[in-house]
DNA sequence: GAAGCTTTTTGACAAATGTCAAAAAAAGAA
DNA sequence: TTCTTTTTTTGACATTTGTCAAAAAGCTTC
Protein backbone atom coordinates (compact mmCIF):
# COMPACT_ATOMS: atom_id res chain seq x y z
CA UNK A 1 0.00 0.00 0.00
CA UNK A 2 0.88 2.92 -0.44
CA UNK A 3 1.97 5.89 1.83
CA UNK A 4 -0.55 8.27 1.06
CA UNK A 5 -3.38 5.91 0.61
CA UNK A 6 -2.32 4.65 4.42
CA UNK A 7 -2.25 7.99 5.54
CA UNK A 8 -5.83 8.93 4.14
CA UNK A 9 -6.71 5.74 6.76
CA UNK A 10 -5.96 8.42 9.50
CA UNK A 11 -7.62 11.83 7.82
CA UNK A 12 -8.65 12.77 4.42
CA UNK A 13 -5.69 13.91 2.63
CA UNK A 14 -6.37 16.51 -0.02
CA UNK A 15 -5.14 16.81 -3.77
CA UNK A 16 -2.18 18.80 -3.06
CA UNK A 17 -1.19 17.44 -0.15
CA UNK A 18 -0.73 14.40 -1.76
CA UNK A 19 1.15 16.20 -4.45
CA UNK A 20 3.71 18.14 -1.81
CA UNK A 21 3.89 14.29 -0.21
CA UNK A 22 4.46 12.46 -3.36
CA UNK A 23 7.12 15.71 -3.54
CA UNK A 24 9.17 15.00 -1.29
CA UNK A 25 9.27 11.15 -0.15
CA UNK A 26 11.53 8.79 -2.56
CA UNK A 27 11.08 5.67 -3.09
CA UNK A 28 14.06 3.10 -2.18
CA UNK A 29 15.01 -0.13 -2.67
CA UNK A 30 17.23 -2.24 -0.23
CA UNK A 31 18.70 -5.87 -0.52
CA UNK A 32 18.39 -8.18 2.22
CA UNK A 33 21.09 -8.16 4.85
CA UNK A 34 21.43 -4.41 3.90
CA UNK A 35 22.39 -1.80 6.47
CA UNK A 36 20.21 1.10 5.98
CA UNK A 37 21.44 3.24 8.86
CA UNK A 38 24.24 2.56 11.00
CA UNK A 39 25.14 2.68 14.57
CA UNK A 40 26.33 6.31 15.47
CA UNK A 41 24.78 7.80 12.31
CA UNK A 42 22.44 10.16 13.00
CA UNK A 43 19.14 8.77 11.59
CA UNK A 44 17.48 11.86 9.22
CA UNK A 45 14.66 9.60 7.65
CA UNK A 46 11.22 7.82 8.67
CA UNK A 47 10.63 5.12 6.38
CA UNK A 48 7.54 3.56 5.17
CA UNK A 49 7.77 0.10 4.70
CA UNK A 50 5.65 -0.86 1.17
CA UNK A 51 7.47 -4.13 0.92
CA UNK A 52 10.05 -6.13 3.03
CA UNK A 53 10.83 -6.05 6.47
CA UNK A 54 13.30 -4.21 8.40
CA UNK A 55 14.51 -4.39 12.05
CA UNK A 56 16.14 -1.99 14.23
CA UNK A 57 18.71 -3.55 16.78
CA UNK A 58 21.37 -2.73 18.46
CA UNK A 59 24.54 -4.30 20.47
CA UNK A 60 25.14 -4.57 24.04
CA UNK A 61 28.41 -5.97 25.00
CA UNK A 62 28.82 -7.99 21.71
CA UNK A 63 25.11 -9.25 21.88
CA UNK A 64 22.88 -8.24 19.35
CA UNK A 65 19.25 -7.08 20.40
CA UNK A 66 16.53 -6.54 17.87
CA UNK A 67 14.40 -3.98 19.37
CA UNK A 68 11.94 -3.64 16.58
CA UNK A 69 10.51 -5.31 13.27
CA UNK A 70 8.85 -3.20 10.81
CA UNK A 71 7.05 -4.96 7.82
CA UNK A 72 4.72 -3.96 5.50
CA UNK A 73 2.64 -0.78 5.88
CA UNK A 74 4.12 0.03 9.12
CA UNK A 75 6.85 3.00 10.04
CA UNK A 76 10.04 2.43 10.86
CA UNK A 77 13.28 4.82 12.09
CA UNK A 78 15.56 5.51 14.89
CA UNK A 79 12.94 6.85 16.69
CA UNK A 80 14.98 8.51 19.49
CA UNK A 81 17.80 9.60 16.93
CA UNK A 82 15.41 11.23 14.12
CA UNK A 83 13.15 13.12 17.11
CA UNK A 84 15.99 14.13 19.26
CA UNK A 85 18.56 14.75 16.29
CA UNK A 86 20.82 12.64 18.38
CA UNK A 87 23.42 9.94 16.88
CA UNK A 88 21.49 6.69 16.65
CA UNK A 89 22.60 3.57 18.95
CA UNK A 90 20.20 1.19 16.72
CA UNK A 91 21.34 0.11 13.53
CA UNK A 92 18.32 -0.66 10.64
CA UNK A 93 18.93 -3.52 9.04
CA UNK A 94 16.81 -4.79 5.88
CA UNK A 95 15.87 -8.57 6.86
CA UNK A 96 14.34 -9.02 3.00
CA UNK A 97 14.46 -6.96 -0.30
CA UNK A 98 12.68 -3.79 0.62
CA UNK A 99 10.73 -1.15 -1.13
CA UNK A 100 10.69 1.69 1.07
CA UNK A 101 9.27 5.16 1.14
CA UNK A 102 11.17 7.53 2.92
CA UNK A 103 10.91 11.04 4.01
CA UNK A 104 13.36 13.10 4.81
CA UNK A 105 13.45 15.06 8.69
CA UNK A 106 13.49 18.71 7.67
CA UNK A 107 10.92 18.29 4.55
CA UNK A 108 8.60 16.01 7.37
CA UNK A 109 9.54 18.93 9.56
CA UNK A 110 8.67 21.47 6.74
CA UNK A 111 5.50 19.66 5.90
CA UNK A 112 4.12 19.89 9.05
CA UNK A 113 4.23 23.79 9.09
CA UNK A 114 3.18 24.07 5.06
CA UNK A 115 -0.02 21.49 6.21
CA UNK A 116 -0.59 22.12 9.64
CA UNK A 117 -3.46 19.32 9.31
CA UNK A 118 -0.97 16.85 9.23
CA UNK A 119 0.26 17.57 12.59
CA UNK A 120 -2.77 15.58 13.32
CA UNK A 121 -1.53 12.54 11.64
CA UNK A 122 1.67 12.56 13.39
CA UNK A 123 -0.03 12.97 16.65
CA UNK A 124 -2.11 10.31 15.66
CA UNK A 125 0.28 7.69 14.19
CA UNK A 126 2.47 8.26 17.18
CA UNK A 127 -0.41 7.58 19.65
CA UNK A 128 -0.80 4.46 17.94
CA UNK A 129 2.53 3.25 18.05
CA UNK A 130 2.80 4.58 21.90
CA UNK A 131 -0.14 1.77 22.42
CA UNK A 132 1.54 -0.84 21.24
CA UNK A 133 4.95 0.09 23.02
CA UNK A 134 3.06 -0.10 26.35
CA UNK A 135 1.61 -3.36 24.96
CA UNK A 136 5.01 -4.67 24.55
CA UNK A 137 5.89 -3.56 28.21
CA UNK A 138 3.27 -5.35 29.51
CA UNK A 139 4.70 -8.40 28.24
CA UNK A 140 7.80 -7.74 28.93
CA UNK A 141 7.42 -6.94 32.93
CA UNK A 142 5.87 -10.24 34.35
CA UNK A 143 4.82 -12.28 31.38
CA UNK A 144 7.22 -15.34 31.21
CA UNK A 145 9.27 -16.24 28.38
CA UNK A 146 6.65 -19.10 26.60
CA UNK A 147 3.70 -16.65 27.31
CA UNK A 148 5.65 -13.81 25.07
CA UNK A 149 5.98 -15.97 22.42
CA UNK A 150 3.09 -17.27 22.25
CA UNK A 151 1.38 -13.80 22.14
CA UNK A 152 3.88 -12.74 19.26
CA UNK A 153 3.19 -15.95 17.85
CA UNK A 154 -0.84 -14.83 17.52
CA UNK A 155 -0.09 -11.12 16.90
CA UNK A 156 2.37 -11.14 14.28
CA UNK A 157 2.35 -14.79 12.86
CA UNK A 158 4.02 -14.04 9.56
CA UNK A 159 7.39 -12.64 11.35
CA UNK A 160 8.45 -16.01 12.44
CA UNK A 161 8.97 -17.30 9.31
CA UNK A 162 10.47 -13.88 8.16
CA UNK A 163 13.23 -13.16 11.35
CA UNK A 164 15.52 -15.38 12.32
CA UNK A 165 15.13 -17.22 15.81
CA UNK A 166 18.45 -15.45 16.97
CA UNK A 167 16.18 -12.13 16.08
CA UNK A 168 12.72 -13.34 17.37
CA UNK A 169 14.38 -14.36 20.74
CA UNK A 170 16.08 -11.03 21.49
CA UNK A 171 13.24 -8.99 20.33
CA UNK A 172 11.38 -10.88 22.87
CA UNK A 173 14.24 -10.18 25.69
CA UNK A 174 15.39 -14.26 26.22
CA UNK A 175 18.07 -16.15 24.42
CA UNK A 176 17.84 -18.07 21.20
CA UNK A 177 18.84 -21.52 23.20
CA UNK A 178 15.46 -21.00 25.07
CA UNK A 179 13.57 -20.03 22.63
CA UNK A 180 14.54 -23.09 20.52
CA UNK A 181 13.39 -25.09 23.73
CA UNK A 182 10.23 -22.91 23.96
CA UNK A 183 9.50 -23.42 20.58
CA UNK A 184 10.00 -27.67 20.74
CA UNK A 185 8.03 -28.29 23.37
CA UNK A 186 5.13 -26.69 21.75
CA UNK B 1 4.29 24.37 37.62
CA UNK B 2 0.82 25.76 35.72
CA UNK B 3 -0.14 23.60 32.47
CA UNK B 4 0.54 26.52 30.24
CA UNK B 5 3.44 26.87 31.63
CA UNK B 6 4.72 23.39 30.74
CA UNK B 7 2.81 23.87 27.16
CA UNK B 8 5.06 26.87 26.63
CA UNK B 9 8.20 25.10 26.84
CA UNK B 10 7.03 22.89 23.74
CA UNK B 11 5.54 25.48 21.55
CA UNK B 12 4.56 29.57 22.58
CA UNK B 13 0.73 29.84 23.45
CA UNK B 14 -0.86 32.64 22.32
CA UNK B 15 -3.30 34.72 25.08
CA UNK B 16 -6.38 33.36 23.45
CA UNK B 17 -4.72 30.11 23.65
CA UNK B 18 -4.46 30.21 26.82
CA UNK B 19 -7.15 31.95 27.74
CA UNK B 20 -9.17 28.29 26.26
CA UNK B 21 -6.77 25.95 27.94
CA UNK B 22 -7.42 27.47 31.37
CA UNK B 23 -11.36 27.46 30.52
CA UNK B 24 -11.38 23.98 29.47
CA UNK B 25 -9.20 22.69 32.55
CA UNK B 26 -10.36 22.15 35.87
CA UNK B 27 -7.99 21.97 39.08
CA UNK B 28 -8.72 19.03 41.08
CA UNK B 29 -7.41 17.36 44.22
CA UNK B 30 -6.43 14.00 45.21
CA UNK B 31 -6.02 12.54 48.38
CA UNK B 32 -3.43 9.49 49.44
CA UNK B 33 -4.63 6.71 48.26
CA UNK B 34 -7.61 7.46 46.50
CA UNK B 35 -8.66 5.79 42.58
CA UNK B 36 -9.08 8.21 40.41
CA UNK B 37 -9.70 5.88 37.45
CA UNK B 38 -11.13 2.69 38.13
CA UNK B 39 -10.57 -0.60 35.95
CA UNK B 40 -13.27 -1.17 33.50
CA UNK B 41 -14.30 2.35 33.59
CA UNK B 42 -13.81 4.17 30.90
CA UNK B 43 -10.71 7.12 30.98
CA UNK B 44 -11.75 10.16 29.53
CA UNK B 45 -9.86 12.40 31.36
CA UNK B 46 -5.95 13.25 30.62
CA UNK B 47 -4.42 14.51 33.75
CA UNK B 48 -1.34 17.03 34.54
CA UNK B 49 0.61 16.51 38.15
CA UNK B 50 0.80 20.31 38.91
CA UNK B 51 1.76 18.68 42.76
CA UNK B 52 1.86 15.15 44.12
CA UNK B 53 2.39 11.81 42.87
CA UNK B 54 -0.02 8.85 40.62
CA UNK B 55 0.58 5.81 40.06
CA UNK B 56 -1.30 3.43 36.94
CA UNK B 57 -1.61 -0.50 37.90
CA UNK B 58 -3.46 -3.39 36.64
CA UNK B 59 -4.12 -6.85 37.75
CA UNK B 60 -2.87 -9.66 36.85
CA UNK B 61 -4.17 -12.66 38.77
CA UNK B 62 -4.86 -10.93 42.38
CA UNK B 63 -1.00 -9.64 41.53
CA UNK B 64 -0.92 -5.66 41.59
CA UNK B 65 1.46 -4.44 38.81
CA UNK B 66 2.30 -0.84 38.72
CA UNK B 67 2.61 0.31 35.10
CA UNK B 68 3.52 3.62 35.54
CA UNK B 69 4.52 6.87 37.73
CA UNK B 70 3.74 10.19 37.25
CA UNK B 71 5.29 13.15 39.54
CA UNK B 72 5.38 17.05 39.33
CA UNK B 73 4.63 18.39 35.71
CA UNK B 74 4.31 14.87 34.15
CA UNK B 75 1.05 13.55 32.84
CA UNK B 76 -1.28 10.37 33.30
CA UNK B 77 -4.06 8.65 31.82
CA UNK B 78 -4.80 5.29 31.12
CA UNK B 79 -3.43 5.70 27.87
CA UNK B 80 -5.00 3.00 25.86
CA UNK B 81 -8.76 3.84 27.07
CA UNK B 82 -8.10 7.30 26.71
CA UNK B 83 -7.18 7.42 23.37
CA UNK B 84 -9.05 4.02 21.79
CA UNK B 85 -12.42 4.89 23.87
CA UNK B 86 -11.99 1.60 25.52
CA UNK B 87 -12.55 0.63 29.24
CA UNK B 88 -9.49 1.04 31.02
CA UNK B 89 -7.11 -2.35 31.84
CA UNK B 90 -5.39 0.08 34.61
CA UNK B 91 -6.08 2.08 37.90
CA UNK B 92 -5.10 5.39 38.88
CA UNK B 93 -4.14 5.86 41.93
CA UNK B 94 -2.85 9.00 44.21
CA UNK B 95 0.18 8.11 46.07
CA UNK B 96 0.09 11.36 47.91
CA UNK B 97 -2.54 14.12 48.12
CA UNK B 98 -2.23 15.45 44.59
CA UNK B 99 -3.32 18.42 42.94
CA UNK B 100 -4.18 17.92 39.45
CA UNK B 101 -4.94 19.47 36.13
CA UNK B 102 -7.63 17.72 34.49
CA UNK B 103 -8.67 18.06 30.63
CA UNK B 104 -11.41 16.25 29.02
CA UNK B 105 -11.41 13.64 25.87
CA UNK B 106 -14.14 15.73 24.09
CA UNK B 107 -12.95 19.40 25.30
CA UNK B 108 -8.99 18.11 24.23
CA UNK B 109 -10.47 17.09 20.92
CA UNK B 110 -12.35 20.44 20.27
CA UNK B 111 -9.08 22.06 21.34
CA UNK B 112 -7.24 20.33 18.88
CA UNK B 113 -9.84 21.85 16.19
CA UNK B 114 -9.85 24.86 17.40
CA UNK B 115 -6.53 25.84 18.01
CA UNK B 116 -4.75 23.67 15.64
CA UNK B 117 -1.33 24.42 16.67
CA UNK B 118 -2.03 22.34 19.57
CA UNK B 119 -1.95 19.71 17.26
CA UNK B 120 1.69 20.14 17.26
CA UNK B 121 1.91 20.45 21.10
CA UNK B 122 0.01 17.09 21.46
CA UNK B 123 2.57 15.35 19.00
CA UNK B 124 5.73 16.60 20.74
CA UNK B 125 4.50 15.39 24.24
CA UNK B 126 3.28 12.11 22.85
CA UNK B 127 6.86 11.94 20.88
CA UNK B 128 8.54 12.67 24.12
CA UNK B 129 6.85 10.05 25.70
CA UNK B 130 7.29 7.53 23.46
CA UNK B 131 11.05 7.92 23.84
CA UNK B 132 10.74 7.38 27.50
CA UNK B 133 8.93 4.05 27.09
CA UNK B 134 11.46 3.13 24.33
CA UNK B 135 14.09 3.43 26.86
CA UNK B 136 12.12 1.81 29.53
CA UNK B 137 11.56 -1.41 26.64
CA UNK B 138 15.39 -1.36 26.32
CA UNK B 139 15.91 -2.26 30.14
CA UNK B 140 13.16 -4.69 30.49
CA UNK B 141 14.70 -6.12 27.67
CA UNK B 142 17.88 -7.25 29.02
CA UNK B 143 19.01 -5.63 31.65
CA UNK B 144 19.01 -7.64 35.04
CA UNK B 145 17.15 -6.68 38.48
CA UNK B 146 20.07 -4.80 39.39
CA UNK B 147 20.99 -2.84 36.80
CA UNK B 148 17.12 -1.76 36.56
CA UNK B 149 16.73 -1.01 39.51
CA UNK B 150 20.39 1.37 39.69
CA UNK B 151 19.04 3.32 36.36
CA UNK B 152 16.10 4.34 38.05
CA UNK B 153 17.98 5.17 41.26
CA UNK B 154 19.62 7.94 38.88
CA UNK B 155 17.02 8.57 37.07
CA UNK B 156 13.96 9.26 39.38
CA UNK B 157 15.56 8.95 42.60
CA UNK B 158 12.71 10.49 44.87
CA UNK B 159 10.75 8.22 43.38
CA UNK B 160 12.20 5.54 45.85
CA UNK B 161 10.93 7.63 48.94
CA UNK B 162 7.59 8.51 47.75
CA UNK B 163 6.21 4.82 46.48
CA UNK B 164 6.59 1.59 48.31
CA UNK B 165 9.33 -1.33 47.14
CA UNK B 166 6.10 -3.64 46.08
CA UNK B 167 5.01 -1.03 43.76
CA UNK B 168 8.60 -0.01 42.66
CA UNK B 169 9.36 -3.69 42.78
CA UNK B 170 6.47 -4.14 40.14
CA UNK B 171 6.93 -1.43 37.76
CA UNK B 172 10.82 -3.04 37.15
CA UNK B 173 8.98 -5.80 36.86
CA UNK B 174 10.26 -8.05 39.60
CA UNK B 175 9.27 -9.20 42.89
CA UNK B 176 9.47 -7.20 46.55
CA UNK B 177 11.85 -10.33 47.78
CA UNK B 178 14.12 -9.45 45.00
CA UNK B 179 14.16 -5.39 45.14
CA UNK B 180 14.34 -6.08 48.91
CA UNK B 181 17.90 -8.16 48.62
CA UNK B 182 19.09 -5.65 45.80
CA UNK B 183 18.56 -3.02 48.21
CA UNK B 184 20.22 -5.26 51.47
CA UNK B 185 23.00 -5.80 49.29
CA UNK B 186 24.08 -2.22 48.39
C1' DG C 1 26.79 -32.54 -4.54
C1' DA C 2 30.74 -31.29 -1.55
C1' DA C 3 32.72 -27.56 1.25
C1' DG C 4 32.07 -23.87 3.96
C1' DC C 5 28.96 -20.77 6.27
C1' DT C 6 25.15 -19.72 9.36
C1' DT C 7 21.38 -20.99 12.17
C1' DT C 8 19.16 -24.06 15.24
C1' DT C 9 19.09 -27.65 18.54
C1' DT C 10 20.68 -30.22 22.50
C1' DG C 11 23.09 -31.18 26.86
C1' DA C 12 25.11 -30.16 31.31
C1' DC C 13 25.37 -27.00 34.51
C1' DA C 14 25.23 -22.17 36.71
C1' DA C 15 23.06 -18.03 37.96
C1' DA C 16 19.19 -15.16 38.60
C1' DT C 17 14.87 -14.64 40.15
C1' DG C 18 10.47 -16.39 41.99
C1' DT C 19 7.58 -18.62 45.70
C1' DC C 20 5.98 -19.37 50.14
C1' DA C 21 6.21 -18.62 54.91
C1' DA C 22 7.49 -16.26 58.82
C1' DA C 23 9.76 -12.62 61.40
C1' DA C 24 10.88 -7.82 61.88
C1' DA C 25 10.11 -3.13 61.15
C1' DA C 26 7.42 0.76 60.11
C1' DA C 27 3.28 3.31 59.79
C1' DG C 28 -1.40 4.43 61.17
C1' DA C 29 -5.34 4.35 64.22
C1' DA C 30 -7.49 4.35 68.63
C1' DT D 1 1.23 5.05 74.19
C1' DT D 2 -0.60 0.56 72.63
C1' DC D 3 -2.87 -2.08 69.24
C1' DT D 4 -3.50 -3.16 64.51
C1' DT D 5 -2.34 -3.19 59.92
C1' DT D 6 0.80 -2.72 56.27
C1' DT D 7 5.30 -2.97 54.45
C1' DT D 8 9.82 -4.81 54.34
C1' DT D 9 13.18 -8.23 55.27
C1' DT D 10 14.95 -12.85 55.68
C1' DG D 11 15.31 -17.87 54.95
C1' DA D 12 14.79 -22.17 52.48
C1' DC D 13 13.93 -23.93 48.39
C1' DA D 14 11.93 -24.29 43.48
C1' DT D 15 11.77 -22.73 38.89
C1' DT D 16 13.08 -20.28 35.03
C1' DT D 17 16.31 -18.74 32.18
C1' DG D 18 21.17 -18.06 30.92
C1' DT D 19 25.88 -19.79 29.60
C1' DC D 20 29.04 -22.42 27.23
C1' DA D 21 30.14 -26.00 24.18
C1' DA D 22 29.23 -29.12 20.74
C1' DA D 23 26.35 -31.45 17.42
C1' DA D 24 22.85 -31.21 13.89
C1' DA D 25 20.40 -29.06 10.32
C1' DG D 26 19.85 -25.71 6.77
C1' DC D 27 21.69 -22.51 3.22
C1' DT D 28 25.10 -20.84 -0.32
C1' DT D 29 28.31 -21.19 -3.59
C1' DC D 30 31.42 -23.15 -6.42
Amino acid sequence: MSLVKHLSSFISISKPLEKEITAISQKISSLKGEIIINVDERCEQLFFVEKGLLRGYYFDEDKEITNWFSQEEEFATCFYSFIAKKPSFEIIQALEDCELIQLNYSSLQNLYTKFPETERIGRLITESYYIKLEERILNLQFKTAKERYQKLTSSKPSLLQRASLGQIASYLGITQETLSRIRSEI
